[in-house]
DNA sequence: ATAATACGTGCATAAAAACGCATTGTCAAG
DNA sequence: CTTGACAATGCGTTTTTATGCACGTATTAT
């Protein structure tokens, strides 16, 4: 049996039955669970598959709601998210961008805090809901149902007439040269304004987004003031965001 | 069963059911309840869920009570929703308020539905998510966390910028001399504004929601074209409002 | 006030994963 | 045919993770 072969075969009972166990795989697939294990290491890598441990998962559960897809890589998210919520402070006025990472911070500020966050994120907005000293401004637009999010026009435009203290980016990829780059043009146009709009902006990037690129830029590194990643990321990649003045915070 | 597959289990009944009891999760997922407990603290570490004495309970005290709200009188706003769809065709631009009845509405549209949705309501914004041919256009301002709308002068400036074929509007408190009425001043005058950027106007109103009335007048009932409320209801109590020219169904 | 239930912690155990290393098989160049 | 490079696989060892149990403490209920 081929290794591509394993591959397919996971994936497809994979989507079957909605998990695997390696244990399980090892027997049917007639190899040792290293091998099993170095299968689902690669699918992991790819992100075709969600690696627990004991086996495997699908990575995104079939359309189940924002919340529960929330739950995926939590432990990275959680404490890039402890580190963000020390950069906020009474009084601020912070814009904050969709994403889960992003929506994982705002879940972790502290329930007596006293500021006025704008955001375009549908999820955002209704986490804040239980915040009382927390004004939310919702950002309109058209709808981008992939991450829940407004975008276009109105909501550029909207986002100019603020001047906002901090502003918490979620981040598709990162890269020293090419500087910050997302997958959809509206978005980047978004980013772009919540980026003009804010005097300090923080952007927030898991370990796999660093160095990486996608087709629309944003702009620069230069924009940045914080970077918080992972705990995990070895010093000497960040170094190339210390020299451009960005203040690196491992999480 | 995987820890993960618990987790998740964990936070489906949750939002199911609104609570859950480590002791019943103990037998239903077949493990100790130390188990159990250490899920729940991983749960609640990562800002997932509220953890309780005995058990643990959705996090946020505002979809607590929007999500009980949602769960009052499931029968009747059923009912509602699947007459108040027939009134939807392909093509069309649809304003739709929030409210829980309202967005019972938006689940029951057919999932190959064309048409604009221009909404101030998060959680229906994301309830359309998944419907691919539905362009959602979300209209912004204040966040008002009772009913997790966009509220204020932006949103009734943008409201005024469309016209709607069709508008659904969730209703708070109805009387045939007094005409439509809601608990907020805010509310009222985004009521008023969706009411006048729409073609035709429906109603959705339980029984228990007419005649009475409310601090706020939004308008008088003939503004409404179409009302729509429960089959409950007694005939004679409705001849008020059909003699006014509204179209009465009756769920 | 007292019983019953739930909680947290430390510990033991078993399962799973990670790691290094040896073996095997394949392919291509010599 | 041989040989060397290389990927794939399996084995043994160590490390990590998950889970249940025991026991003392806290919380709730009666």
């Amino acid at each position: 049996m081929l290794k591509e072969e394993r591959h397919q075969h996971i994936l497809t009972t994979l989507h079957q039955e909605g998990k695997v166990l390696a244990s399980e795989l090892a027997t049917r697939l007639n190899v040792s669970e290293d091998t099993v294990r170095r299968d689902l290491h690669e699918l992991a890598d790819a992100h075709l598959i969600q690696r627990v441990h004991g086996g495997a998962l699908l990575r995104s559960p079939a359309l189940v709601s924002y919340t529960d897809r929330q739950q995926q890589a939590v432990q990275a998210k959680t404490e890039i998210a402890r580190a963000a919520v020390k950069l906020v402070h009474n009084g601020q006025v912070i814009i904050f961008d969709g994403g889960t990472t992003t929506l994982q911070v705002a879940q972790f500020l502290p329930l007596d805090l006293q500021a006025t966050i704008i955001t375009n994120s549908a999820p955002i907005a209704m986490a804040l809901a239980n915040h009382s000293q927390i004004e939310i401004i919702l950002i309109g637009g058209k709808f981008y149902k992939n991450s829940l999010v407004t975008v276009g026009v109105e909501t550029v435009e909207t986002l100019r007439s603020f001047r906002a203290d901090l502003c918490m980016l979620g981040v598709c990829s990162l890269h020293p040269d090419l500087g910050l780059s997302v997958p959809s043009l509206d978005e980047a146009y978004v980013k772009r304004a919540m980026i003009a709009s804010s005097a300090d902006v923080v952007a927030l990037a898991a370990a796999d987004k660093l160095n990486t690129a996608a087709p629309y830029i944003v702009g620069p590194l230069r924009d940045l003031t914080h970077l918080i990643t992972e705990a995990i990321v070895p010093p000497e990649n960040l170094t190339p965001y210390q020299d451009l003045g960005i203040m690196v915070i491992q999480a």
